[in-house]
DNA sequence: GCGACAG
DNA sequence: ATCTTGTCGC
């Protein structure tokens, strides 16, 4: 389909790929390789996106690439993809090693639709995926202060409340980052795969590294 | 009408 | 997202 230009079709899209979403892992999935991504704003059009590749059990990064591109639809939440998916795409094609998984910055299911960046992402690469936000959408009880505890994320649904995604504590003492599945993934694998990423600080170095070379992009030429 | 609201 | 230095604390 067209990629929409109006918060309707936007909205109709979301709702229709929402359906397309596996939130199990394959019995034989394999993470080797971990792609971070992230967009950066020049200005309120001008873009900066980020793809980075990293060893997932090293953490040596692979592989970086940095796209600029200019973007047209504005920032509303719940529609946060339709302003980088494309950069982010572009930057996607041209890195050189194939990510297992790819580490979004914003939400996967929890979403007030169900889909978020990740989701899309994972969606339309068919590539596993995982959702790594700073900030939660939802509800969520404070998990337990040493690295690794975890609660709930809910959302109000149609049947009542329903689990989206996972507050976790990646850090002792520090706040959560919340997680949430993207695609072709299952909620237990996608935090084990966030503490992998995050040995050292509160965010995943995917995030960390893709958000520094974001804004290196877009303050220096 | 008022507050919420990923980046 | 972005505006942005030093500073308090482990």
């Amino acid at each position: 389909m067209e990629w929409p230009r109006t918060v309707d079709d936007a909205v109709a899209l979301q709702e229709r790929l929402r359906t397309q979403v596996i939130t199990t892992s394959a019995p034989d999935l394999r993470i080797d390789t971990v792609a971070g991504l992230d967009v950066g704003y020049r200005s309120n059009d001008t873009v900066a996106g980020v793809c980075v590749v990293f060893d997932a059990k090293t953490l040596v990064v692979l592989d970086e690439v940095v796209v600029e591109d200019t973007t047209d639809f504005p920032y509303i939440a719940g529609l946060f993809a339709f302003r980088e998916m494309p950069v982010l795409l572009r930057a996607l094609d041209r890195v050189t090693v194939a990510p297992d998984l790819l580490v979004a910055d914003g939400q996967g299911l929890a979403h007030p639709r169900r889909f978020g960046l990740a989701c899309h992402l994972g969606v339309h690469t068919s590539i596993p995926s995982i959702g790594v936000a700073k900030n939660a959408m939802g509800a969520f009880e404070q998990p337990g202060n040493v690295r690794g505890s975890m609660s709930d994320l809910v959302m109000d649904g149609d049947n009542g409340d329903e689990v989206v995604g996972r507050a976790l504590r990646t850090q002792d003492g520090v706040k959560p980052v919340f997680v949430s599945v993207g695609h072709k993934i299952d909620l237990d694998r996608a935090c084990a795969e966030v503490l992998r990423l995050a040995p050292r600080y509160r965010l995943p170095e995917t995030t960390r590294r893709a958000d520094t070379l974001t804004r290196q992009a877009v303050s220096s030429g």
